[in-house]
RNA sequence: GUGAGUGUAGCUCAAUUGGUCAGAGCACUGGACUGUGGCUCCAGGGGUUGUGGGUUCGAGUCCCAUCACUCACCCCA
């Protein structure tokens, strides 16, 4: 074989792209209920731009870009997550001066340098919601809402909501020094890995899988425990809102996020049947980035789905849905095949998923072939028919067939769809 | 970046201790009294056994390297 595509990405045929244009619409759909508008933005970004808001010390951002210069020697990545363009893009049209809130939707490809493994791919993707200009606790638990909609409308069940809190910069810094004064006592005793994250981002510790680490840690400070009055009264209300929707939930006080500009709120959706990537969506709130970036202060939350993991969730409960021809004409010789050709180009224009087989090929494999496709109805019209002006209309299921003339054949066959449904 | 497993036709897999082993099923194409599908039967196309070396009289079968895939770690959607 002279090209494959490269490690990591995928080519996603039919029938499963209708999996995803199932997915993709019901995502429309439900994000536009609760006030979403699309946005595209460009899957180039300068690299500054993703180094400043998912964090100098993330993986990410380390070792993760897809970062190259162009030809004028600019460095440039192809975007990891969705969130840092649509910030700019916010700041860049001045979306503020819109009345707000703002409430985006994206849906595009991700780039990420990583080891590919079952739920992880170089080039995934993600459908994603921004919310700007709101900082009441209610629209952390809406947010969560249509998330949960969304998936139980896309047909995913046995899903579970966690959530966090993971402070503000007036009370996160305090805890964590809380928590390295606390690791620091027994740094000796955790895992390679925990030793390194205890100098480089000690709140990882935390979801550490190793047992010693996990047993360690059981007895570690929690950050629910050091909110400030602010950010608990956030959480407490975000909860109680939760409730009010009927949402349940799991306070996990472990859950850490990879994105540096998180605050407040945080929470991700998980599956028990994805494997080691066992998360459906995550998102949080980051009161700060905004300003941050140079934008006047402004509160925002959003999340976003991975949307292959979504997908092979999907995969194993749901048929896939197929499209096949509706109509497929069989034609005998040569002046039935251009009667047929046109005819074809007709009824496609009257809405009907027309087709013929242009092989040239023997009545039996033109018939052979209708039948694997799935058509439901074969136009047969050879010199007998045309001479008559009819046509033999064959429905497949039934095995039935009968005479139509060429008059009345839209009309018969939009009736027939119409009574299928 | 680390570790483990796998790699034979489009797909799922066979091939005794290395010696007619390059096969089957499905799929695809064609045919079975020449204008008709689904069942059955027959036939056909398609693989330099991931790639490159090595050991051997001889390797799909052993060794090394490399690539790819899979899963896990790391990390994350």
């Amino acid at each position: 074989m002279k090209y494959r595509s490269i490690k990591g990405v995928q080519d996603i045929l039919p029938p499963e792209t209708f999996l995803w244009q199932f997915v993709e619409q019901t995502a429309r759909d439900v994000f536009s209920l609760y006030g979403f508008k699309e946005i595209r933005t460009p899957i180039l970004e300068f690299t500054e731009l993703f180094i400043r808001s998912i964090g100098e010390t993330t993986d990410i951002v380390e070792k993760e870009m897809y970062t190259f210069s162009d030809r004028a020697g600019r460095s440039l990545t192809m975007r990891p997550e969705g969130t840092a363009s649509v910030v700019r893009a916010y700041i860049q049209h001045s979306l503020n001066q819109l009345p707000p809130p703002q409430k985006f939707y994206y849906m595009g490809p991700m780039f990420r340098y990583e080891r590919p493994q079952k739920g992880r791919l170089r080039q995934f993707h993600q459908t994603g919601v921004e919310v700007f200009g709101l900082d009441a606790p209610e629209v952390d638990a809406e947010l969560i809402e249509m998330l949960v909609v969304f998936l139980e409308r896309v047909g995913l069940d046995g899903l579970s909501v966690e959530v966090n809190s993971i402070g503000c910069s007036s009370c996160r810094p305090g805890y964590r020094d809380r928590l390295i004064e606390y690791l620091n006592k027994g740094v000796s005793d955790l895992c390679s890995d925990c030793q390194r994250r205890y100098s480089q981002n000690p709140l990882r510790v935390l979801d550490c899988k190793v047992p010693t680490c996990k047993e360690y840690v059981k007895d570690a400070p929690v950050i629910l425990d050091f909110l400030c009055e602010d950010c608990k009264d956030h959480f407490n209300a975000f909860q109680s809102a939760l409730k009010k929707l009927g949402i349940t939930y799991r306070v996990n006080p472990e859950m850490v996020r990879g994105l540096d500009y998180y605050t407040r709120t945080t929470f991700e959706v998980t599956s028990s049947a994805l494997g080691a990537q066992n998360a459906v969506a995550a998102g949080g709130r980051y009161d700060r980035l905004v300003e941050e970036f140079g934008g006047p202060p402004t509160p925002a939350v959003g999340f976003a789905v991975g949307m292959e993991r979504l997908i092979a969730l999907l995969k194993e409960k749901t048929q896939m849905p197929d499209q096949c021809p509706q109509v497929t004409f069989v034609s005998i010789g040569d002046e039935a095949r251009e009667v047929a050709f046109q005819l074809v180009s007709r009824l496609r224009k009257e809405g009907l998923r027309a087709d013929m087989d242009l092989r040239s090929a023997s009545v039996k494999s033109q018939m052979r072939r209708a039948d694997k496709v799935g058509s439901p109805v074969v136009l047969i019209i050879g010199e007998e028919e045309i001479k008559r002006g009819v046509f033999k209309f064959k429905d497949m299921k039934a095995s039935e067939e009968r005479e139509i003339s060429r008059d009345e054949l839209i009309g018969f066959l939009k009736d027939f769809f119409n009574r299928d449904g």
